[in-house]
DNA sequence: CTTAAGCGGAAGGACTCTCTCCGGATGGAC
DNA sequence: GTCCATCCGGAGAGAGTCCTTCCGCTTAAG
């Protein structure tokens, strides 16, 4: 960590991607592989998945990602810059929607089905890997416009007046969670919950509105809390016994 | 699961704790310190605190543990047998109540606060522990409950008629959810969404009904995005470079 | 042709957690 | 008071996990 001049390079190689030194053909094509390998693996199962994992398929050796990227949180970070770039401007748009209940729900949906998406993404904004410096710049983004949006949709009188910024963050988190949670029975199912929430936010209603999807079935449910068990490698197994 | 001589013996030790032969009074002395021990250490840690934890907060060796529970399984079991009935009795008190709302209201709260004043108890319901048989049960014994106040309340007109079991299921995960997420910050937040979704919950409603405390401010918010990293040994320390 | 850059992947730590083992201590029956 | 079955503590074996390094061989490119 202490010997700077390598990381410096490799940072300014990752990002201005030419002009220092020009990687080697093989080795920039590795690069490009390395980082769509992990931008696949990190969205089916989150940060939490190895750099091993990562290299096996991308079909490169493991120390050919340490040359490139001097840790795992470099690699991440070189990842969901430019991802969260995205959710940026995607929250934006939304919010910047001329109907403003529109606008929260369009911001509200999207959150949730690129985290859902994205576990690595969700990973991120929920500080799985400590506190990314990338991120917390970009949480400064977001915030205000979300703040923006939410107070447009109290002034037109849209949105029930007691809900402050931090709720709208809470019911996102619920919804991002219970995504998760059914997401092997029935990826859309969130769906419900949304319209279902937004049917608590909105100021007043004669009736329900719509759901959307059909509800879990009961034996998708049981699934669903029954689903941390998958590891197929040696369990205690039979001769535990004593 | 093979052996099961020991294990009946054991489970008929814990629970008649007498007839076959009565321990030494010193291990039955034990045997309740441990069990005292993994209830609170696993109530604020959850299921995944290690028995030696326990062991240390018992004040015995992790022999001793090992010695009266033949391994985790069952020691969650000997624990968690008797607050499911807690549960199970809870939930059926809540949706016998007269009015069928209240009763809803009543076994989402209860369902909900027993879970985040114990995360073990979380744990097992949501089957981080492995399909625990003494669940399985406890679970066909809750559901039929709450179908049967969820169609009462259908019934009776005051709850959306496109609610499902499932559904209802699916909010009380949200709502476990959330408050596990913003408990370090504020360990009663979660009221305000239990409030915002029976508000989404009911069949229609002219205003906002109240959402009870106040909402997290920003800076908590942010605290609880980046709890996971509390750990007090060897961080990777100053010069962990950028 | 030469050589520095790059490559693969085995191996080196550094953790974690479950569970076993065994010498020594002790409750309680007689 | 004696004695031994029972129990105790806690070190450590064993099996994982994952991040990161190292080194002999390969290869792009001037």
């Amino acid at each position: 960590m202490t010997t700077t001049e390598q990381q410096t390079g490799a940072a300014a190689d990752e990002q201005a991607a030419a002009p220092a030194r020009p990687l080697r053909a093989d080795a920039e094509r590795n690069r490009v592989r390395i980082l769509a390998a992990a931008r696949e693996v990190f969205a089916r199962r989150g940060l939490e998945a190895g750099l091993d994992e990562i290299a096996r398929h991308a079909g490169v050796g493991t120390g050919t990602v340490y040359r490139r990227f001097p840790d795992k949180t470099a690699l991440v970070e070189a990842l969901f810059d430019e991802r969260l770039d995205q959710v940026v401007a995607c929250v934006k748009d939304a919010v910047a929607d001329p109907d403003p209940w529109a606008g929260l729900c369009a911001a509200l949906e999207s959150l949730v089905a690129m985290q859902i998406e994205d576990h690595g993404l969700k990973d991120v904004i929920f500080g799985e890997i400590g506190d990314l410096e990338s991120f917390r710049s970009r949480r400064a983004e977001i915030l205000p416009l979300v703040e923006q949006g939410v107070r447009r949709a109290i002034d037109a009188g849209v949105l029930r007046p007691d809900v402050e910024l931090t709720d709208f963050a809470a019911v996102q988190v619920m919804l991002v969670q219970v995504a998760a949670f059914a997401e092997a029975a029935d990826p859309q199912v969130w769906r419900r919950y949304l319209h279902l929430l937004l049917d608590g936010l909105c100021t007043r209603r004669e009736a329900p509105t719509p759901l959307g999807g059909p509800a879990l079935d009961l034996d998708a449910f049981e699934a669903a809390c029954g689903r941390h068990l998958p590891a197929p490698t040696t369990q205690p197994s039979a001769p535990t016994g004593r």
